[in-house]
DNA sequence: CCAATGTCAGCATAACTGACATCA
DNA sequence: CTGATGTCAGTTGTGCTGACATTG
């Protein structure tokens, strides 16, 4: 351990801060009885309408491409969680709905975002807490990119 | 876009302010000269001591495993970027030390490190930027597993 | 004997791009 | 014709675990 420090960037930090929700988020589907779910699905469930959303609205809203998002789609699909139907007012779209289990394990995933977020609140305080949640729901615009 | 909106949650957020800075350190290399560096490379360099370091001190400060660190070394070292010595203290251990080239390139990335934090307190203010960078550098103690 | 370090191999995950058929 | 949607296929990036030899 014969090393200087090192300075903290920012993109660092949000990425640790990411995972330590990530992993907190997977730790408790797990024990609460949906051990195949991952991060990835989270995406699905965060943005799931109530009444269902297409794929390209939840790709939009996540940020990533269609493709990925059919990818875990599907993956819920197989595991009985969400249905595809058909939407009926666009022939080429179709509206991903949660079945039952789906909902409940929906339910879980959001009641954990809630705790999740009040168990950091009592580690660091409800106003660094707030505070983060300000500055990071701001828009931050595009990416730089020259 | 008939949809309804959702509940935002921090680990979903937190995700996408990484990606901004992702996207803007990829893009500030490529248009540098260094179209090969990516986000992993900079793990190493936000943590590499003017003298170097060994992998295993790196993995501890990025928090990933030394086996993640050992590859993106592997590959910098490839670019010529850096070398690897012989800790004459530990003749188990090793020392990652830039090379000439290599300490261009860190000088680059910090440089943007600082560039895209500026850049983002112009667009959300430099206030809304410390009250992140506070909460987020705060120990968050290890991640909830129960 | 035990712990730390680096290394090799294999694997899982999560995204990407490209291409294409269908439909508005 | 153009654009949006979903889908299939292939690929890349990033990190993991397991196993092992070497060193302290």
């Amino acid at each position: 351990m014969v090393d200087t420090p090192a300075a903290v960037n920012l993109g660092q930090l949000l990425l640790q801060a990411f995972r330590w929700f990530d992993e907190g988020l997977v730790a408790g589907l797990r024990t609460a009885g949906w051990p195949q779910l991952t991060r990835a699905h989270s995406l699905v469930f965060a943005n799931l309408g109530p009444r269902g959303s297409r794929i390209s609205d939840l790709a939009r809203r996540a940020g990533v491409s269609r493709q990925a998002v059919h990818q875990v789609v599907h993956e819920l699909v197989e595991m009985g969680l969400v249905e595809l139907h058909d939407d009926e007012r666009n022939r080429s779209a179709k509206v991903v709905v949660p079945t039952p289990a789906g909902r409940r394990s929906i339910a879980v995933a959001l009641r954990l975002f809630v705790e999740l977020e009040a168990e950091l609140a009592s580690r660091i305080g409800p106003v660094q807490v707030a505070q983060l949640r300000r500055a990071i729901e701001r828009d931050w615009g595009p990416p730089v990119t020259r």
